[in-house]
This record gives C-alpha cells, sequence and structure tokens, in this order.
DNA sequence: TAATAGCTGTACGGTAGCGTACCGTCGGAC
DNA sequence: GTCCGACGGTACGCTACCGTACAGCTATTA
C-alpha cells in the first residue's frame, strides 16, 4: 500500500528483453516504448487497477507478479489468475474494453514497464505481430482460467498450494518469494490455518522453508510432484509463448 | 451419443434472429450465412469438437446449449464453459488458434446454425462488426469463467446447482430441461449423491420437481435466492451483449 | 533493550461433501 | 404384462477443510 515515488526511468533495450511480449517489438515501435515507457517499481499489494473503473496504464511485468482478483458480494477475495514476465497486466484492453470485472495488484514487489492505455491500443491496432502476440497471450490466460476453475473444485489446498508456489517461483528470479501464508491463503480461497498445515507438511518434506513471510524454495522437483497437474499444465501454455 | 441424421437445412432470416451474433450481421455476409449455414439438430452428448483437435466446424446455437469441459489426467471430467444462443461454439478460433485445450459437446439438444470454420475466419477478418460483437462475447466469457473459478472454490453444491440450473433454463424455450443428477454431477464436479441431497432441498423447498431425468422449473424467483451471486452477475454479462 | 506488530503453529468442534453401496421406482422395450 | 435398465433416494463412515481462538516466535521499531 505504501508507494515509494522513484524516480521514473526510461527502459533499456536489454529491459525490453525481460518480458516476453515486449522482447520481439521491432522498431519502430521499439523505439517508441523506449522512449515513451516507463520502468517503475511496483510494491507490495500495490493497485495496478481496480474493477469496474478505466484502466489508464499498462504493465508489461519484468520482475514483479500481478494477481487478478474477483470479489464476491461479501467481501471475500480471490485469485483468478496471475501476470508475470511472459504478459501484459490489461488483458480486457487486447478485447476492447476499458474496464475489467475484477481488481489486479502486485502479488511480488518489483520492476515493469509502464505506457499509457491509449499507447497499448494504437500498437494493438498498427503491429500485426504484436497483435497476434497478445491474442496468443489472451489464448494461454484462457486455458489456464479454465483450470484454474477444474482445479479450484478437484484439487486439494495442499496441491493447489504447491502449484502456487512454483507458478511463482517461475515468475521470480530468487529461490525466495516473500509470501506471508494470510495473503497465499486468500490468493487460494481458503483459510490461513489449512494453509499453514499444507505449508508444514511441505516444510517437513523438506520441500521448502518457510519463515516470516518469507519462502525459500529447496528442492523444486519434489514440490513438482507434490503439485497438481495444473502446474505443467501452466508450464506447458507458457512454454507455447517464447 | 445417437446422432439421427437429418436432411440439412439452410437457415431463414428468423432463424439467423434466434442467435445474438448472426442476428445483427447484414448482407453480404448476411446472404452468405442464409445460403452456406446449415441448420442441424444436436443430439444430448453429441460432440462438438475434442481437445487438441483441429476444429473444423463453428455452431451458432439456436435452441441448444453447448458445454466446454475439462478432462483430468485421472479422467475427471467439469465444465469450465457453457455456450447458448448468444453466442458460437468456437471460441478459440476468435484468437486464431486452430484447436481447444477443452473438449464439448451438446448439453441440452436442440437446433444450431453449422458453417465451417475457414467462413468463420473470413467472417472475422471482413466484417468488423462482427469481429467487434465476438470480442465482446469472448470478453464476457472470460468474465464468467473468472467468475466461475472463484464459485467452484467460495460456493456450495446447493448454490451452484441452482446457479447451473437457472443458467440452462434461461438458454431453453421450455419449462423443463432434460437432465439427469448424474450429468449434473459430472457438470459440478461433484458426486450424484451429493447433487441428489441438493436437489432435494430445491424441490422440498417447491422451486423445482425432479423425475426420471426431466427437471422442471416451479418457481423462478425462488430459484434466483438460492443461487449464488454467479448467476446474476451471469445475466448481467449477457445483458450487455444484446 | 524492551515493546510491539506481524507471522506461524496448533487445537478443536463443526460441517460439507466424498466414496461407496444398496435399494426402490419408473419408463421403455419386447 | 413382464423384464430390464436407467434414474433417484438414502445411508454411513470418512476426510478435508472451515471458523475461530489462542499461544509462541521473530523482526522491527521505539
Amino acid at each position: 500500500m505504501t508507494r515509494k515515488k522513484t524516480a521514473t526511468v526510461s527502459p533499456t533495450p536489454a529491459v525490453l528483453g525481460q518480458n516476453l511480449l515486449l522482447r520481439h517489438l521491432t522498431s519502430p515501435d521499439r523505439q517508441t516504448l523506449l522512449e515513451t515507457g516507463k520502468v517503475v517499481r511496483l510494491e507490495l499489494r500495490e493497485k495496478v487497477y481496480d474493477a469496474n473503473t478505466p484502466i489508464n496504464h499498462v504493465y508489461f511485468p519484468l520482475t514483479c507478479v500481478l494477481s487478478v482478483v474477483a470479489e464476491m458480494q461479501d467481501g471475500g477475495m480471490i485469485e483468478v489468475g496471475t501476470v508475470g514476465y511472459e504478459g501484459v497486466s490489461a488483458l480486457p484492453l487486447i478485447l476492447g474494453a476499458t474496464t475489467s470485472a475484477n481488481h489486479s495488484y502486485c502479488q511480488v514487489p518489483g520492476e515493469a514497464v509502464m505506457i499509457p492505455s491509449r499507447l497499448f491500443a494504437r500498437l494493438m491496432e498498427e503491429n500485426l505481430d504484436f497483435r497476434k502476440r497478445l491474442d496468443r497471450y489472451l489464448q494461454a490466460y484462457i486455458n489456464l482460467l479454465g483450470q484454474l476453475a477444474a482445479c479450484n473444485r478437484l484439487h486439494s489446498l495442499y496441491e493447489r498450494c504447491a502449484r502456487w508456489i512454483l507458478l511463482t517461483h517461475d515468475r521470480v528470479r530468487s529461490q525466495q518469494v516473500h509470501l506471508t501464508q494470510e495473503f497465499l491463503g486468500m490468493m487460494l480461497g481458503s483459510r490461513r490455518s489449512g494453509v499453514t498445515i499444507a505449508a508444514s507438511t511441505l516444510k517437513a518434506a523438506g520441500f521448502i522453508t518457510y519463515a516470516h513471510g518469507i519462502i525459500t524454495i529447496l528442492d523444486r522437483p519434489g514440490l513438482e510432484d507434490a503439485a497438481c497437474e495444473c502446474y505443467s499444465l501452466a508450464q506447458k501454455q507458457f512454454g507455447l509463448l517464447i
């Protein structure tokens, strides 16, 4: 929530290469992005956009991870999507909407390239290759959304915990992820105490350690075994985007 | 599974009006559809397409309802989307894919307008208004998919049963829906015995009756009260498409 | 160094729904 | 009318997870 203002910096070509959508951009659009885009740092739980509110800025994550979150009438929240360096924050804009049905905020702090929504719309309109990449990305996102709907119904909290940790880990450079059990519980739509039990089991198995909001991955293959099939399916979907 | 071959019939303008996407089509594309499209009857559980298999035909439901179903590694199935007269079967084609990650088959028997995928692609490319309507439809579908993911985690079987019956009822002209509890259980990713209890409760409340594969809606407002918020949200999304 | 706030471990009764089994009933086929 | 198969009702032990509460630990701040 606390946002430290940092000097906005223009991206370098190397920076653009960190995002799968920006990586393949060619001039003149590449040049436009180098000039107009800003590298910003998103802090934990910093808002990206609100539900049913015009989306004015578009973020291409570099090292941060964003969450798309559905809010129910009773105030309950649950994650319905994540966005990392493989994608872009403004999924609804791809189909011409100006708002989203969900909220989005920063799940793992880090950097992103920000551009105005109007520029994003122009790029989509004028750059066919970019447009096609966005379409493919959106398709992958939809496929994962369907899988998530199934996963939420059919798989145990233990499996989903492992899946979530892996997916986040894939998008972060470090072996450590800043993440409280309370937060993970909200993302998974479960109680914190339930998450503690699942996490303790993963810890006892030696796959992770867990202390005061920082989770460390110790045994990735082990964690992959613990996760449901949804993880490998997600990996496969993202593999198609490179 | 048993498909009775019927003589294929070309649609009339009145028929096109029954599908929200075809309704607004103007000539010359309208004429193309009247000539090239076929009105076909889809039977219960008739396949629309398979996962990861080229989609050659596109269906615009008139009175039938289609299900999009995810199949898990253990063979378990669960519905991740439905398509009625408001939409079209081939959602992945909208984004340029040629296959789907899921299966699709007929959930409620009835009629649909069928065209070849190639024609569908051509229409999307050449008809901007049609393209825009498809984009809006896909956006609504995505929003509902997100809501479903949340619903599957947060709402009870009782609520989801009511929601499902309502959504299907909306897309059917009759007060009766052909539907076994076994089938509904599969759609909802739950046991049949659990569905029986939920359905019995709805029956005891006087909202529906239920006998040998045919469910009859008696008290729609009552059923709406029983359903979770996801139903009214879906209604709202579809309302935006008219 | 002490106080504080945030995070994790644990406990425990309660419940929804699983998994499975069995039986009754109704409708359609012959 | 009789048989058979499909469908629905019910039962019951079992499990995962809820909801809530409380206690202990660690990093941060005063």
